[in-house]
RNA sequence: GGCCCCGUCGUCUAGCCAGGUCCAGGACACCAGGUUUUCAUCCUGGUAACACGGGUUCGAAUCCCGUCGGGGUCACCA
């Protein structure tokens, strides 16, 4: 590990939404390898855009990665404290991490671009001074006309500098403060770009043109406040997905033209949806108009569950390209009974799957540690202390991958599987308190038993009311499923009935009713009168469920009560 | 369409750079058995891939060429 103090890493979202999967991997990637060489990371707000930006969103990302364990080193301060303030639990934020994380201890910031307009100016300025920038003032219908006309002629559109173009005559209307973008001269020359995944790649110099710098609005580009930025924050190493490939040389050629130094790219292989399409945000709505009802009385009933007008879901039902706020989009998949799609950070959160969880699964896209266990198995679940000592650049691959639901979910409920109980509790808990804040209500000082009796029964905590729902309902309101009670109460002999009635003294004379009380007391009951476990079993799960499906006979009846069991088992006496 | 990237089981991948130990290993999914009072677990076993065609070589999943296929990108978005 040489020269490892001088690793600095960035990720660099814009705040248009919630972060995606594929910005969580990137995140991901640029934090362990900043860690794995005692480096720095750095979280970079690229808010250049200024009608798709918002403070909203730029916080859901801080949000996201400090929920996720993905803690910066440089950026803007993110502390639970100021996450109270701004409606957020603090312990959302991960217990092991620093209480702020975040700063500016090399005073390389702001780190919001759109607070550093004076610095890219005074890049640009530079350039224009050499004139390796210029300015130019054709309009949009310009552009386009320029456009169609390559195209007739089947060939890419490259905007280039004419060679009539009147240098002093520009900067007199640029001085003027006549509307116009800046742009780069692209060298004629060649561009060599070597990346740490896909090695060296040339680009022709006829395929690359005199990109914007600098826009109307006043607001650099992407392509130049990212040069720019990385330069003074003496980023090193730039991880980011391959959809930036083509765009390295324009970076590679400004930093030449700056005189910056060019830092080590390496582009990452793309995350797909399991059908192959490009996982968007769009998915949601896509899911809900799908599975949206023609009839009109049945979408006013599945409208009468958000806030919307009549007239705002006809435009959002006729106009595929809009989107619903997620609540709504929430809201009518509850009432349509449909999951929707995890795409965002927030939507895996909400669905339950634990921080860690989701770092290991989209760790293994495009990347895996190449270990394998003593048994010969491939190492493939490990937490984030392990990525942060293993991850490597040359164990990146190259091609494409699809985002497997299956896979995450089969890791996830392993590791529900493996946490402590008191650790799962308390995860638990939380979740409750920002997703479903009533069932702790519901259920009392009867939690920790329902914890127990979940723990292993789930996939994602969103699934955590599903094994325990009986314990929810009043001890009249129980359904009865009448396969179960046909096959385990009325069949048989001895009846499942009769079973009954003969062990409701011993439950209700049971000192303790606790679940291993319990469970013993019909051992016992069973054992005296040589009768397997499940013809007593069975009639009681019906008794107090409706159904033969539920988790451990103790932990059954105890969630329920004595009180309660009782009541089930004498009503179910009763009627049938 | 131009340019660029990629191509091992259904999916994620190991193996490829330094060709033989690979009739290709693991994980998820699937199928079949088993344990268990139901469910969920858990255990055992199984099906399943080197895109295709040439070449180099004693020998190719591994090296070279071509074909086909997939993806990215062609903005005053990032």
């Amino acid at each position: 590990m040489t020269a490892a103090a001088s690793v600095i890493t960035r990720f660099a979202p814009s705040p248009t939404g919630h972060l995606h999967v594929g910005g969580v991997r990137t995140a991901l990637f640029c934090w362990a390898y900043a860690r794995r060489h005692g480096g720095r990371f750095i979280l970079r707000i690229e808010d250049t855009d200024q009608k798709r930006s918002s403070e909203d969103a730029a916080r859901g990302i801080l949000e996201d990665l400090a929920w996720l364990g993905i803690h910066w080193d440089e950026g803007p301060i993110w502390a639970p404290r100021h996450a109270a303030a701004a409606g957020v639990h603090p312990h959302s934020v991960a217990d092991s991490g620093p209480t702020t994380i975040g700063g500016d201890p090399r005073s390389v910031g702001p780190f919001f671009q759109a607070q550093r307009l004076d610095i890219y100016n005074r890049h640009l300025d530079a350039l224009i001074e050499r004139d390796l920038a210029y300015p130019a003032f054709d309009t949009a219908e310009e552009l386009d006309a320029l456009r169609r006309e390559a195209a007739t002629r089947k060939e890419t559109f490259r905007y280039r500098r004419r060679p009539g173009y009147d240098r002093d005559a520009a900067l007199r209307r640029l001085r003027a403060g006549e509307p116009c973008v800046v742009r780069f001269r692209m060298p004629d020359e060649p561009v060599r770009v070597t990346d740490a995944v896909l090695g060296e790649i040339d680009f022709t110099e006829e395929h690359l043109d005199d990109f914007v710098l600098r826009k109307a609005d006043g607001f650099p580009t992407y392509h130049f406040a990212v040069v720019v930025d990385d330069e003074l924050m003496g980023v090193t190493h730039v991880l980011r997905g391959q959809e930036h490939l083509n765009n390295t040389p324009r970076h590679v050629a400004l930093q030449r033209a700056l005189g910056f130094r060019t830092p080590v790219y390496a582009h990452m292989p793309l995350i797909f949806n399991a059908d192959g399409s490009k996982m968007s945000k769009r998915d949601k709505d896509k899911a809900v108009r799908r599975a949206m009802p023609a009839a009109a009385d049945t979408q006013a009933s599945v409208m009468a569950a958000t806030s919307l007008s009549p007239s705002d879901l006809a435009t959002w039902l006729a106009d595929k390209t809009r989107q619903l706020p997620t609540d709504a989009l929430l809201s009518i998949a509850r009432a349509l009974d449909l999951s929707l799609p995890e795409i965002d950070v927030e939507d895996f959160r909400r669905s339950g799957y634990l921080p860690e969880v989701l770092c290991n699964y989209l760790s293994l896209l495009g990347w895996n540690p190449g270990m394998k266990h003593a048994d010969g198995t491939d190492l493939d679940r490990f937490d984030m202390t392990f990525l942060a000592e293993h991850f490597s650049l040359d164990r990146i691959g190259k091609s494409n991958a699809k985002f497997d639901r299956d896979k995450l979910l089969a890791f996830n409920q392993a590791a529900v599987a493996a946490l402590p109980p008191a650790e799962f509790d308390r995860r638990w808990r939380e979740w409750c308190e920002r997703y479903d804040p009533a069932l702790p209500a519901l259920l009392g000082d009867r939690f920790a038993l329902a914890a127990r009796a979940v723990q292993p029964r789930i996939r994602t905590l969103g699934q955590c009311r599903e094994p325990i729902a009986f314990a929810l309902w009043p001890d009249d309101g129980v359904t009865f499923d009448e396969k179960a009670v046909e096959k385990t109460l009325r069949k048989g002999d001895p009846t499942g009935l009769a079973v009954l009635r003969d062990f409701l003294p011993t439950l209700e004379s049971l000192a303790d009713f606790a679940p291993e009380a319990i469970d013993a007391a019909a051992t016992a009951f069973c054992e005296s009168r040589s009768l397997g476990m499940g013809k007593l079993a069975q009639p009681l799960r019906v008794a107090v469920t409706g159904s033969t499906v539920s988790p451990g006979l103790g932990e059954t009846l105890g969630l329920i009560g004595r009180e309660g069991a009782v009541r089930r088992i004498r009503r179910c006496l009763e009627t049938l």
